[in-house]
DNA sequence: AGCCCGTCGGTTTTT
DNA sequence: CCGACGGGCT
């Protein structure tokens, strides 16, 4: 028979009066949130009522009552949101929230995994394979088959996003491809095939992809109840953001997680829900009572964030959607200008007119990076960015090209990653192609004798190299040789790597090599924040680190930059200054959405995501006229979300050439033809 | 086998 | 605007 035996609570600890007047700092229903008893929690929160404050003040107020920092796991939905999260509470309680243990479900998975993978026969050291490693892996198996010639196979990034989201949404690939990709439901025998290899593949040569880290981990539970027992008795306290995003693998993991308390505290909003193409669904966070028998739902309603005119018009775009959300968000913020739906005649319009109401807001003292100009797809900014360098105003952008996606980048770090564990496959097959003489045949050829070599140390086998490259290749093991010697500085080992790269570097991309080399100035640059280079690597497999395109001299010195962002990287952010450009039909909603009712209906989300992130000032622009590449200018649509707004939710604006001044009292001036004049 | 160049097709959102 | 692929050259 089991007994409960009661542990009473340390007198001493009783006594304490806590550091933090929550009263003071927070309202009745956050104040309930950040005080709830253990067990499991689910708290709806509407955009913008302090969501990420109180999920701070929870974790101060577990510190205060008790808990040890490193018994609580906060799941955030990027690292950049756990490192600032748990700043702000460590800000609250002089460094003790430093302890608390954060980070993506990623991150947190990699931690468990690198303790047991052994457990399921994969090396300690396991290789993370980011989507283009996963890709190129799938290349080499599309490589050693025999696929239909005649017609079209997708190419290797579609297959591996095939693959990807068979296992994320547990579906079959049959499923995927007639919801997603019904293009290629003709190659549903070879692409099951495919997928079967690359499971081998990774197997073995103790490879996981991201999604491996999520199933893997599961995996490891499911067949080791004792691992699942010590992980789980680990965490006293599991706190997750944004839960309307989480899909079925990470649903089953905070169970996991917090199997052994059912202390378990789930944050979300359901009208925000806008990573359905990774297998979410915004459904799951009502079927969060059902998984967490006994779960108290708490809800935050009262919007910090927005004037009400702001609010007005998101809960009219909300309001569209064929799902009922059973929201209304309120706030006592009344006044403000209102929205405004910008017209603008073409891209080039839009982009002047952002920067120039940019310039105006910081005049009446915005500082630039509280204001943000958002958007749905990354290149979707391309002509704004050239503007905003022309004009000499510093931004960042986040969302889009990943610095350590960018084949050069990629081409160093994999020397790294030879360095760190000499049987990375992957990072092999790329190190070698780089040498003059070696292709995708001879690479492969020399990594199996390499691999039959190697153990945990580098030895350049002795084999028959061709005279073709034989030189490189021992120049090559040269300066991985020195770079590994024990004890070398981080630092030192990347300059060797760079330095041998430089030539390379050179050669391969000889049309913008100047350019490339800023991203491996900025990469070193970054070199120095990590204690090693396995931190290095884990940061740069598991860290999405944005390419900031900030080369832009700034106004003032050292002036905080506007924020560029795709709608999807700004979730949880706030500004005093939105715009949202590109509001149109095949951008906003996407081409891809049109035909589908549920994938409209997050489009919508994501506007409502977008138009909920302002505070005070919000422009929605799109312009009139788009160019392409052959057929020329065509004619646009706004955002069907728009139109069927009623007026006095949105103000319409149009915009006009400054006419010459008036008080010319000269002679007419000839025909404008000065091209200076023209913009 | 590898490299270079021309052509053509597809083009979202992220860990 | 980038990458995959085919053809011709080394």
């Amino acid at each position: 028979m089991a007994r409960s035996f009661v542990l009473k609570t340390d007198p001493s600890e009783q006594a304490r009066r806590y550091r933090i007047d929550y009263a003071a700092a927070l309202n009745p229903q956050q104040q309930a949130v950040v005080t709830a008893p253990g067990g499991p929690v689910l708290v709806v929160a509407g955009a913008g009522t302090g969501k990420t404050r109180t999920l701070v003040y929870r974790v101060a107020w577990l510190i205060e009552t008790g808990f040890a920092p490193e018994s609580i796991v906060l799941l955030t939905f990027t690292r950049r949101a756990a490192r600032e999260m748990l700043g702000r509470a460590s800000g609250l309680l002089d460094g003790r929230c430093d302890r608390v243990r954060g980070g993506t479900f990623h991150a947190v998975c990699v931690g468990i995994l690198r303790r047991f993978a052994v457990r399921l026969g994969f090396p300690q050291r396991f290789t993370i394979l980011d989507a283009s490693d996963a890709a190129d892996v799938i290349d080499v198996i599309r490589g050693g088959m025999d696929l239909p010639k005649k017609e079209r196979f997708p190419r290797k990034k579609t297959i591996q996003a095939i693959l990807s989201a068979a296992v994320n949404q547990g579906a079959p690939i049959a499923d995927v491809l007639e919801t997603r990709y019904p293009q290629f439901a003709a190659f549903e025998r070879e692409l099951v095939e495919i997928a079967g290899r690359y499971e081998q593949a990774k197997r073995g040569q103790g490879m996981m992809d991201y999604d491996d880290l999520l199933v893997r981990t599961l995996e490891l539970f499911r067949a080791h109840d004792d691992v699942r027992r010590i992980v789980a008795g680990e965490n006293r306290h599991v706190l997750v953001d944004e839960y309307q995003d989480t899909n079925r693998l990470q649903a089953a993991l905070v169970k996991a997680f917090a199997s052994e308390h059912g202390n378990v505290m789930a944050v979300g909003d359901d009208a925000q829900g806008i990573y359905r193409f990774r297998g979410a669904d915004f459904r799951n966070i009502f079927a969060y009572p059902e998984e967490f028998p006994g779960t108290r739902v708490l809800k935050l309603e009262h919007n910090y964030r927005s004037s009400q005119r702001i609010l007005d018009l998101a809960n009219h775009v909300i309001g569209q959607a064929r799902h009922r959300f059973d929201k209304a968000l309120f706030t006592e913020r009344t006044g403000g200008d209102l929205p405004a739906i910008v017209q603008a005649p073409d891209e080039r319009f839009e982009s002047r007119f952002v920067c120039q109401m940019v310039l105006d807001l910081r005049e009446q003292g915005i500082p630039l990076r509280d204001m943000a100009v958002l958007f749905r797809a990354a290149h979707n900014s391309y002509d704004l960015e050239t503007e905003l360098n022309r004009r000499g105003i510093p931004f960042v952008k986040y969302g889009g090209l990943k610095l350590a996606e960018a084949a050069h980048v990629k081409d160093v770090v994999s020397h790294l990653r030879v360095l760190d564990n000499p049987r990375d496959a992957v990072a092999w097959n790329r190190v070698l192609q780089m040498i003059e003489g070696i292709g995708p045949r001879t690479a492969s050829q020399v990594v199996d004798w390499i691999l039959e070599a190697s153990g945990e140390s580098l030895v350049l086998p002795e084999r028959p190299f061709s005279p073709r490259y034989a030189e490189a290749l021992a120049a090559l093991f040269e300066m991985l040789r020195r770079a590994g010697v024990p004890g070398t500085p981080l630092s030192v080992q990347v300059d060797a790597v760079l330095a041998y790269y430089e030539p390379v570097l050179r050669r391969l991309y000889y049309e913008d090599w100047e350019k490339r080399k800023q991203d491996l100035e900025q990469l070193a640059g970054l070199v120095g924040s990590y204690a090693d280079r396995a931190g290095l690597l884990e940061a740069l497999a598991l860290d999405p680190i944005e390419l900031a395109a900030v080369d832009v001299e700034p106004l003032d010195d050292d002036e905080a930059p506007l924020v560029l962002s795709t709608i999807h990287s700004a979730k949880g952010l706030e500004f005093r200054a939105v715009f949202l450009i590109h509001a149109m039909e095949g951008v906003l909603p996407s081409a891809y959405a049109v035909s589908d009712d549920d994938a409209l209906d997050e489009e919508l989300r994501l506007l409502y995501v977008a138009v909920t992130r302002a505070a005070d000032h919000l422009f929605v622009s799109w312009p009139m006229v788009q160019y392409q590449r052959f057929e020329g200018p065509y004619l646009t649509e706004p955002s069907r979300f728009l139109g069927s707004v009623p007026q006095g939710l949105l103000e319409p604006w149009s915009l006009v050439e400054e006419t010459p001044k008036a008080p010319w009292t000269g002679p007419l001036l000839p025909a404008p033809d000065e091209p200076e004049n023209r913009e």
